[in-house]
DNA sequence: GTAATCAAGGGGATTTTTCCCCTAAAATAA
DNA sequence: TTATTTTAGGGGAAAAATCCCCTTGATTAC
């Protein structure tokens, strides 16, 4: 009895080479391979098959990877999700496991890796790349997860370009000062030392597209 | 008779499952998968059998996509070499052509597509997707792509961190007058008006890695 | 062979950024 | 209901970044 597993992932290219690496596996089938989050939503709304497993990539321009997997969790909560991603990023894993992903994998882990993350998954629920410790660790302590407001978020955005604070304050309609008050607690609840820091953690967490 | 390819890509995932749709084409075989331009000089310098075609991606950690292909242009300029890239930067693209590569894929193009851009590149040596007019164009203006020096790029990368110009210059071995005159001569060549537009910049053109 | 360009560096001034310490109202938690 | 956290703001100083204008020695172009 075959597993069926869905691929969602904005490199076409990429998704199809997956699907014949996956097909190419015994008791493993791709019955779909979607561009984005959107198609995958629209096809459970049309209340097609559900799959045994979701291969999600994170980054994807239309219904990000995150946000499929909130609606994921309201709406199929036992579906079994292993997301996909480039990068090592703690904080967009760590927010993909908050919303009910139940493991992620680097797209340059090697294919016999691979293999064991699907059987892992399928049979036990979960696959962590070895170091369940930390996550255990993060999950005890949500709080290392750096969490930004709304109004900080919006203010490192405005600091991710050429304008000045004096400039970003204007666009926020606040006073210089209180632009310094975000920027101090930023930098001291992110460990940064400059502006340039702030930019470099905006890239790294993707808090600001490229 | 069969194309010999070579796929390098650092997500080994990727090119592992790339490798499976290249060789489910008839008159293609995938003879090595490399994680980097490293791997692949390597290869080269064995004195190994050389590929018809190698599918080169930009964005690798050890040695890139670009420093790969000075490589090949200075060594082997003979080479067929297609391009992957994510992202559709021009600055990049026409940085890799400048240095001999025959032609780019995004990697969200789809596998008939691709499949055609294999076909075209291994007989007339060429390929670009549908838009030969705008690289014919920055061709005959290739001032377009405004070139930065090995030093200033050096400077770049340190002006990417948390260093300020004074560590900069005791890091490159300058005094802090000279990267001054660094920092000017790129804000004006690029039209930048901050350090922060600088790291933008980088980000944009990947000059730095996220 | 001379002119132009480039890499390296300087003086000195202004603006921006960073830092530390402090206040007060509002929202929220206990 | 009281305590704590969040949001907004201020004074004042030191450090960093930006700007403009200028010099010298090497390379490179014509």
């Amino acid at each position: 009895m075959n597993n069926k597993v869905i691929i969602v992932d904005d490199h076409v290219l990429f998704g199809q080479s997956l699907k014949g690496l996956v097909n190419s596996y015994q008791n493993y089938e791709v019955i779909e391979v979607f561009k984005n989050g959107s198609e995958l939503v629209n096809y459970f709304e049309a209340n097609k098959k559900r799959p045994d497993l979701i291969l999600l990539d994170i980054k994807m321009p239309v219904l990000s990877g995150i946000e499929t997997m909130q609606w994921l969790q309201k709406n199929y909560p036992e579906q079994k999700v292993l997301s996909l991603t480039m990068e090592d990023d703690e904080y967009t894993i760590l927010s993909m496991i908050k919303y009910g992903c139940r493991g992620y994998l680097l797209k340059d882990i090697d294919p016999g890796e691979f293999l064991y993350a699907l059987e892992t998954i399928v049979d036990s629920g979960y696959y962590f790349t070895g170091e369940p410790e930390r996550i255990r660790l993060h999950q005890s302590t949500p709080n290392t997860i750096k969490d930004i407001t709304s109004r900080e978020l919006e203010f490192i955005k405005l600091a991710c370009t050429e304008m000045t604070y004096k400039q970003v304050a204007e666009e926020m309609n606040l006073s210089p000062k209180t632009i310094d008050g975000y920027r101090e607690s930023l930098f001291s609840k992110l460990t940064l030392k400059s502006r340039v820091g702030l930019v470099l953690y905006a890239f790294k967490h993707q808090l600001v597209k490229v």
